[in-house]
DNA sequence: AGCACGCCGACT
DNA sequence: GTCGGCGTGCTC
């Protein structure tokens, strides 16, 4: 009776970070539950097979399903307060049961790496250094034979609040001195805890600037609304002022005292987005991103969590960041496919965020000037509320897009004498050019022209592209890279030819074609190196003209004030792309390319170069614009029966040998259709476009209803017999909701 | 995912 | 005779 009372739940469901859709049942040792109380999110350590392990609490239970014998007793408590708050365990709950994805892999995803590891949840602690009362009495000519103690013990006596470890390091003290100053009792060492909002930066704060009649529209619905939950899409074309839009939403709900989570793509995180939020609060705020060690990630995750970060500036990721006073979540270039984790846990930051948002009733702000066609949709049918910016800040215009008809024409390097001419023109007048090519490296092929031999992958099926300048054949999927070969392995030619440009040629070519014109490269091989974009972008506002040529990470975050001409080499590149979506990415990549042409007083241009100069999408896309584009692909997609007004789901399944992928898929489809509702649709099982990648087979089942609840039937069905079935081959599935590749 | 058990080839 | 290859089976 007595042990009742104190343990009403003698047991425990645990997450555990392993690839199984299940919870395990431990019991609680009387000894733990009579000193703790535990709470679902905290984490603990218990006996898992033969191993020991670190899982986290789901939920407490009066009863398990398991015989009592059969249930272990956990091991130890890891924390005393949850590391998951109850807010985020609902988000994974349901994200686990949406995306069908392992539960224990979910909530592992939305702890910090050190978290995950075993780490306590609290900030690193750093050595401050302060002086004694001796110490700080002390004249410093007493040690003036011991000048690095001198030195050490001046600096220290200059900060009556502690001079910090790392400060010490940044001053270039010596470590040894401070050692032999402490032996001698002048200088005391004291841990704190390290919390970065302590050293705040001081800015010049910026005047905001005065809102455009459109910004303002915009700007005081989203005040109307900051309170609950709703969703606005702000739908503005490259200039228009989004960012200066949201900031004076935050504004006011950081004066509310509300933290907020403003999420950017992967490599849209750039020192200009910070420097554009530093300027404007002054406030705590911290980032989250990929290019952090986990001990800085664990910090700013920490400060989010216990609610000094006022401003969470992170990618995907942070689609997870505790905030206990979170009021409202934006989301920069919402139709960014980076926001979409491709592998593993394959969920969609942007959905999970408005998912989120619900819950806690507060409002979302997503932001693009070519927003995706799914919350187009959401627009259209008035879920969410369409904001449009249609002025460019400062009258500037929108830049005019013009096609250039290459059918017949004499190419150089891949320039048409027009391109070129233009290009000339405008280093005349002191502007910048940017070409913009999305295929790096220095030609996508290499063949013998003896016996048309052509370099390929030996583990995908893929050529391999040339790299010049590192001399090497680099496969762009599967990463692995050899020397590039000047002798044919078939027939020993050295007749050795590259067919088609990436932009390592067209840097060099554009060298010999402009000599005395700074050309800068920007791809993800020419700013691998830590400071190399900071390195590039300083580069680029050095100098008046310049010629910058890059692939993809040029639409992202950037801003070139100076470039007034964009020349897109290929524009062709996706208009026959085998995806559906093919056609929604290009349109995307290029408007935003071509919104980087032209600010403020100085008129952009584009220059569109094509084959097809009369096919139906370029046309509409330079004569209408992104919003008419995609309203006419939605109506295509519709008549299609395609997302977003169809759902779908994809099973993919990898296996080494040739076969057997596609086989399992086949049986599975075969066993379970006749139960599925005839709601849903399954094309398939069919071999990937690229069927083999790192040597795995791939195959795959699209399943498409105009329903989520049969088809997310058909999914839990389908997972489950995979499971089984996958169990003694080594076939590896994956459960693809709402996939953003469909190949 | 780990980690064990288990049954077949090249080494002291 | 063993060390170890990774095939398959289990984890509350």
């Amino acid at each position: 009776m007595q042990e009742a009372l104190l343990t009403p739940y003698p047991f425990i469901k645990v997450a555990l970070p392993v690839p199984m859709r299940t919870l395990f049942d431990y019991k609680v040792p009387k000894a733990i539950a009579l000193r703790h109380t535990l709470k679902p999110g905290m984490r603990i350590k218990v006996p898992f097979g033969k191993s020991s392990r670190l899982g986290v609490i789901v939920s407490l239970s009066e009863t398990s399903d398991w015989d009592p014998e059969q249930v272990k007793p956990l091991t130890s408590l890891c924390d005393e307060s949850s590391v998951i708050t109850e807010e985020l365990m609902a988000l994974c709950e349901w994200a686990a049961r949406y995306y069908h994805h392992p539960i224990g892999d979910v909530i592992f995803h939305a702890l910090p790496v050190l978290l995950r590891k075993g780490e306590n949840a609290e900030f690193r602690t750093e050595n401050w250094w302060l002086t004694t009362q001796e110490g700080q009495n002390l004249a410093l000519d007493q040690l003036s034979r011991a000048p690095r103690q001198q030195d050490f013990l001046k600096a220290v006596q200059q900060h009556p609040n502690g001079l910090s470890q790392h400060a010490a390091s940044v001053l270039d003290l010596a470590p040894a001195a401070g050692k032999t100053l402490e032996e001698k009792g002048l200088l005391r060492r004291e841990p704190r805890s390290f919390n970065k909002s302590g050293e705040k930066h001081a800015h010049q704060m910026q005047v905001p600037p005065t809102l455009n009649p459109e910004q303002t529209i915009a700007t005081e619905e989203l005040l109307d609304h900051r309170s609950h939950f709703n969703v606005a899409l702000l739908d503005g074309v490259t200039g228009s002022g989004k960012t200066e839009v949201f900031l004076r939403v935050m504004e006011r709900l950081i004066d509310e005292g509300k933290q907020i989570l403003v999420m950017v793509p992967e490599i849209g995180l750039t020192p200009q987005t910070l420097k554009r939020f530093e300027i404007r609060f002054n406030t705590d705020i911290v980032l989250m991103h990929s290019n952090m060690s986990d001990r800085e990630r664990l910090d700013a995750w920490l400060l989010a969590a216990n609610g000094h970060a006022k401003i969470i500036i992170g990618t995907r990721s942070s689609a997870f960041i505790p905030a206990p006073n979170l009021g409202l979540i934006v989301i920069d270039e919402e139709h960014d496919t980076s926001y979409k984790q491709h592998e593993g846990f394959r969920y969609h930051a942007r959905d999970l965020a408005i998912k989120r948002a619900q819950s806690l009733d507060i409002p979302v702000l997503l932001a693009s000037a070519t927003p995706s066609y799914e919350s187009l949709t959401n627009a259209l049918q008035k879920k969410f509320t369409w904001l449009k910016l249609r002025k460019r800040a400062g009258n500037a215009h929108i830049p005019e897009m013009e096609r250039v008809d290459l059918r017949g024409k004499t190419l150089i390097h891949g320039f048409s004498e027009y391109a070129l001419a233009s290009i000339k023109l405008c280093l005349e007048r002191k502007e910048q050019v940017l070409v913009f090519l999305n295929r790096r490296g220095y030609a996508p092929t290499l063949m013998c022209h003896q016996c048309g031999w052509i370099a390929a992958c030996d583990h995908c099926d893929v050529n391999l592209t040339v790299h010049k300048r590192a001399n090497k054949l680099h496969c762009h999927h599967c990463d692995t890279q050899k020397a590039l070969l000047h002798t044919c392995p078939e027939c020993q030619s050295e007749e050795l030819f590259t067919v088609g440009e990436g932009t390592e040629q067209i840097e060099t070519q554009l060298h010999t074609l402009f000599k005395d014109t700074p050309i800068l490269r920007i791809d993800r091989d020419s700013t691998q190196r830590k400071s190399a974009m900071a390195k590039l972008t300083q580069k680029i506002h050095e100098h008046d003209q310049a010629i910058l040529i890059g692939t993809q990470m040029l639409a992202k975050g950037h801003h070139f004030p100076n470039v007034t001409l964009v020349i897109i080499m290929d524009a062709d590149a996706g208009l026959f792309s085998s995806d559906f979506r093919g056609m929604e990415r290009t349109a995307q990549l290029i408007t935003q390319v071509a919104g980087r042409a032209g600010r403020a007083k100085k008129p952009g241009h584009v220059l569109l170069q094509t084959y097809h100069p009369d096919h139906a999408a370029i046309e509409c896309l330079c004569n209408l614009g992104y919003e008419h584009f995609a309203i006419d692909g939605l109506a295509e997609r519709k008549s299609l029966s395609l997302p977003p007004f169809y759902h779908q789901v994809i099973i993919r399944a990898e296996s080494s040998n040739e076969q057997e992928a596609m086989q399992l898929l086949a049986a599975m489809r075969n066993d379970l259709e006749p139960y599925f509702s005839k709601e849903v649709y399954l094309v398939g099982p069919y071999a990937a476009i690229i069927v083999r990648k790192a040597g795995q087979h791939r195959a795959l089942v699209s399943i498409k209803s105009p329903h989520r609840g049969p088809l997310h039937q058909a999914t839990q069905m389908i997972t489950q017999w995979l499971e089984q079935s996958t169990r003694q081959h080594k076939i590896r599935f994956a459960i693809d909701v709402d996939p953003l590749e469909t190949y």
